[in-house]
DNA sequence: TTGAAAGCGCTAACAT
DNA sequence: ATGTTAGCGCTTTCAA
């Protein structure tokens, strides 16, 4: 591969002048300009990033943290999502992506060696998860750039940027409370598995039910199960059928809740949204439902994304600059799932 | 950052021989290592990733090219599904990965960028479309390591991977034949919107009904639509009303056609697997219908991805490796959306 | 066992 | 307008 060296000898003039015409400098005779390009040409000499990175400290690439296990379920298109804005923004600013996914077996997992290494300037990550105390310290300590998505932990040394879960789940309630349903049931994660944005959704319902109904919530309507599919069906079958006061719509965490749940209402011979109006989350599903559309809601994950790397890309460039929060809306999207009833 | 250098002047040695003690050269004294890795532990001292390539001309670093759109729909599945097998070889050989997602719309986007800039060793293009002529003949011209996923280049440069679709198209039509269906319809894409794995699936169905009945496959029972939900439904329920040799199973080339089939069956009255059977292709969608499971076929993408990455770090370590050429087999996968019928 | 020197490709600072 | 020098952090080669 050619150097500036070899195009300099072949233009015949010194290595630096090749620097001046790559790197559009000026003081360079129109002339002289022109017989570096054709030499570039001949030899399809483009610069080395490592000698840039070498002497700028530079590397024009971000590092992308994201969970070990993003082959998975769900978190692919969270993760897909935000990465395509990462993506979108990177691609305009100039800058290369390096992903980086964690490993939780290992405990030897060196999360910032990219960046000790120096082959990134800074990184992004979108975890899914809590990052590790250790982490977020040595990330602090060391003033690391970095920008946190889907999670706002209270270091000072972090941007992050979020969605306001808390909010949407208060505003869905209402949504459903609009379209005439009076008994609302929710559906969560039980305890064992806290996740800040589920548990988030959950007090948005709470608040709501409290501020429509003026009463605060009826814990019967609370249903709760962990992540599979089998385990939200069993909860739901079991629960339904005691409730006294019986709900007209179930308000479900996500949308992978809404499909267990036609499963269950399926089961116990319920209709949707005939007898059970649903609402999910996370919109990954919204066209799972062959025979009729989800009421969902969804975060702009792309918008996300890019915010995280302009964020990211601006803090590289001018350290100085003040730390960034930004909550970004959920947005309802309305769907045969949930039905208006009553004369309201 | 600290640098050798600094390191060396803690530990009162020349930095040549931090340099040793960093990669395990020997002939260091053992006093002096212990006191060169005291000074490394104290001052943080990683070594630069930078100085290291530019050096060596190696980067520890390969491109995964991927389809620009990569956030939208299926190809996230697929994609998710590979790199998650390239990451997985990549941790275990060392190696980092640089996204590379490509532009369709811009005609200038260089494509080869990350590697000519020497950001990375090799490549693999995992981009769900044939490669553009103009790409493989500069990758086979510039000898540039490289794996193609999900397609089989011709060009003698290229090593691929790849799934027997011709096969499983067989095999599946085989299983339904099995189930005790004689009269089985295919849905496929139209001829404008060409997709080399899926019109192998095509042709595998083809193979098998001539291989089982004895006769060409009927034409009227090969029904084609775009990628679109409601083109395939339209497409479903405008032909299927009309056949007079009624079919008891459709076979899909993928997931997605069957929810879209699903849709167009309830709309006509029918029920699955009751009326009519129907398997799927990919595996994505698998749990998506949520009162009955779907038969599908899976193609086992992280160990593709694996080998992809596999074979692309040995062709960059050892360049005169023959290029190879492997065909992973595709699963099929039983559910309840093919029914067992007839006597047979 | 240790070190000195040169060079990887590039740019910044300082000549000319 | 063009060139020279030095140095970014590292490894390789040769010398001590």
């Amino acid at each position: 591969m050619a150097t500036q060296k070899e195009v300099a000898k072949l233009a015949g003039v010194s290595f630096i002048t090749v620097s001046r015409v790559v790197n559009n400098e000026g003081n360079v005779k129109e002339e002289t300009r022109k017989r570096v390009e054709e030499a570039i040409r001949q030899l399809g000499y483009f610069p080395s990033h490592a000698g840039k990175a070498l002497n700028s400290g530079r590397n024009g690439t971000i590092g992308v943290m994201t969970p070990a296990r993003f082959g998975d379920g769900m978190e692919n298109s969270y993760l897909m999502g935000v990465l395509r804005g990462i993506e979108l923004e990177c691609r305009e600013r100039g800058q290369d992506i390096l992903l980086s996914p964690m490993s939780e077996e290992d405990p030897a997992f060196d999360f910032l060696r990219p960046y000790r290494q120096r082959k990134v300037d800074g990184m992004i990550y979108v975890g899914l998860k809590q990052m590790p105390e250790q982490m977020r310290r040595e990330f602090a300590d060391r003033l690391i750039p970095c920008v946190v998505v889907g999670d706002r932990p209270s270091y000072e040394h972090f941007s992050w940027i979020d969605t306001d879960n808390e909010r949407a789940g208060y505003e869905s309630t209402v949504k459903i409370w609009e379209a005439g349903h009076r008994v609302i049931a929710f559906h969560g994660l039980v305890p064992e598995l806290y996740n800040a944005n589920i548990s988030d959704r959950e007090r948005g319902f709470r608040r709501a039910i409290q501020d429509l109904s003026g009463k605060p919530v009826d814990e019967s309507l609370v249903l709760r199960a962990d992540y599979s599919r089998e385990d939200v069906q069993r909860s739901i079958v079991a629960a339904w059928p005691a409730l006294k006061n019986k709900p007209t719509a179930l308000f479900c965490s996500t949308d992978n809740r809404v499909l267990s749940a036609l499963a269950a209402f399926s089961e116990l011979g319920l209709e949707c949204p005939a007898d059970v109006s649903l609402v999910g989350f996370d919109g990954f599903l919204r066209d799972m439902v062959y025979d009729r559309s989800m009421a969902t809601n969804e975060q702009p994950l792309t918008a996300m994304g890019r915010k995280a790397a302009s964020v990211l890309i601006s803090h590289i460039e001018e350290p100085q600059l003040p730390r960034e929060e930004i909550v970004f809306p959920v947005v309802f999207t309305p769907g045969d799932s949930l039905k208006k009833i009553g004369g309201k």
